[in-house]
DNA sequence: CTTGACTCTAACCTTACGTCATACCCTATA
DNA sequence: TATAGGGTATGACGTAAGGTTAGAGTCAAG
């Protein structure tokens, strides 16, 4: 009897010993012997007693609520526990509130450091942005459209601003390359590097075979010189040799 | 500028003057002028800081995080925002373990004071149990017994010891009534109360019309005397008469 | 007899306020 | 002008469930 000290209970049941301390104080769980030093000795009792506290601790039970369940034999556990229940249900229910209010936020921020997701149409005013879309998604289908739409805004606005910037540089890199012709090797090292990037900011999503995007997307340069900016003038020039590149390009890589 | 005293800007934001003096204190909204007597003055730009606060505030930000994602410009609030959706994730998932656990427990607890509903067969050793409920299943149907079992289990130990003292009750009162005939008015009475009570054990669930069902138990006593204790004694007397007396007082409502 | 492990009590710290208590300030009215 | 009434400031205490010292006493082993 009276196996237990605070130290040993403590490390049987996982509290700390401040914790039965605190217990004894409050008297939820007494020990069953002071020595005459004072130290707390704990029965087997009192083991079981600790067990049936922390299995309500457990549940997120106030430790008065604990004391009163234990202690008063007329209470009724089943209701207790039900009235606990539908408390867990209600906080339940309030995080699922918090975790929706914070899907919104996060959109919302993301669209406003995103909105230049248009900027990625350099510079179609937004008045067009509807025609645009639809033009898009009966060219490629809309999951598509909708699906790059959603990875493009799931970048942040640093992300996005050094991709923005990247294929800014191989544009006018490309530009100064037109003499070479499609089909050189540094045209091509800068029609690899726009195709990973491009990858990238579509997610590898698409529907379609990667590098047959790709091509579209080349097209789409000269069947709309919306899609070429040099300094922010459309060039059809510049469009013409970028598809001719891209389709170089996906030859050389598919054959 | 510099319109509200903090009642009124409480009142505006639905605080309390004193959550604006701990705000005050520690730094999270500074008003911005003291007056000589040293009142708060809060302006349109601290309105609207306060609106931010309470945005985070109901999203369980604690407020020294409120504090940095308010005053630190290089912070990503995008990545706070996630990763306090993570930790509201966890909060739920625990929310939904601590929900099955009470389930459980309930489930226990119903069953401790309930595996007496075995007492409802006055006595029948446990390993005949699954033969009878499969005799009885396919007497009155699965769904039905299930139905009727769920019905048991729901009641408390105390409303069950009552209906149960109540047909012991009953049944001693038949015994000592079967001289005088299964139709006569006192044993009908008796039948009636039975009727009742079991109309309330089994939830009136029962598939089959009330009265037919109740014949069916009658008849039951007479096919198996298992059903039919006096004092824990069978008595084919006693089942018999009940029987009788049962579809006497079926043929009588119906009638 | 000393050392190290153990124990006691007490007190302060945490969150985000609510609730006094005491004292000061301001303004409208008699 | 005195005063009543409401607004305000500061400080302190309390909440739940302990964590974290601090100072002092206790126990068993070498």
């Amino acid at each position: 009897m009276d196996n237990y000290s605070v130290k040993k209970l403590a490390k049987l049941a996982g509290v700390s010993v401040r914790t039965l301390h605190l217990y004894d104080k409050m008297g939820l769980l007494k020990p069953s012997v002071r020595t005459e030093a004072r130290y707390r000795l704990y029965g087997e009792k009192e083991l079981l007693r600790l067990q049936q506290i922390l299995f309500y601790r457990e549940l997120d039970f106030p430790l008065k609520d604990i004391c009163t369940v234990l202690d008063d034999p007329a209470f009724d556990i089943v209701q207790a526990l039900e009235g606990h229940k539908t408390a867990l249900a209600a906080k339940k229910e309030r995080i699922n509130t918090l975790i929706g209010t914070i899907d919104k936020t996060l959109v919302t921020l993301k669209n406003n450091a995103m909105l230049q997701v248009e900027d990625l149409y350099e510079g179609i005013p937004r008045e067009k942005m509807d025609a645009y879309r639809e033009e898009a998604m009966s060219k490629w289908g809309k999951d598509t459209i909708l699906e790059v739409e959603d990875t493009l805004r799931s970048f942040s606005k640093q992300e996005m601003d050094s991709l923005k910037q990247q294929l800014n540089d191989l544009t006018a890199r490309l530009v100064t390359l037109i003499p070479k012709g499609p089909e050189h090797e540094d045209v091509q090292q800068c029609i690899e590097q726009r195709y990973g990037i491009i990858l990238r900011l579509t997610g590898g999503k698409i529907a379609l075979g990667k590098l047959e995007y790709f091509r579209k997307l080349g097209e789409l340069y000269v069947a709309d010189n919306r899609y070429t900016p040099v300094n922010g003038m459309p060039s059809m020039e510049l469009a013409v040799f970028i598809k001719d590149a891209t389709e170089y390009y996906v030859k050389r890589k598919q054959g």
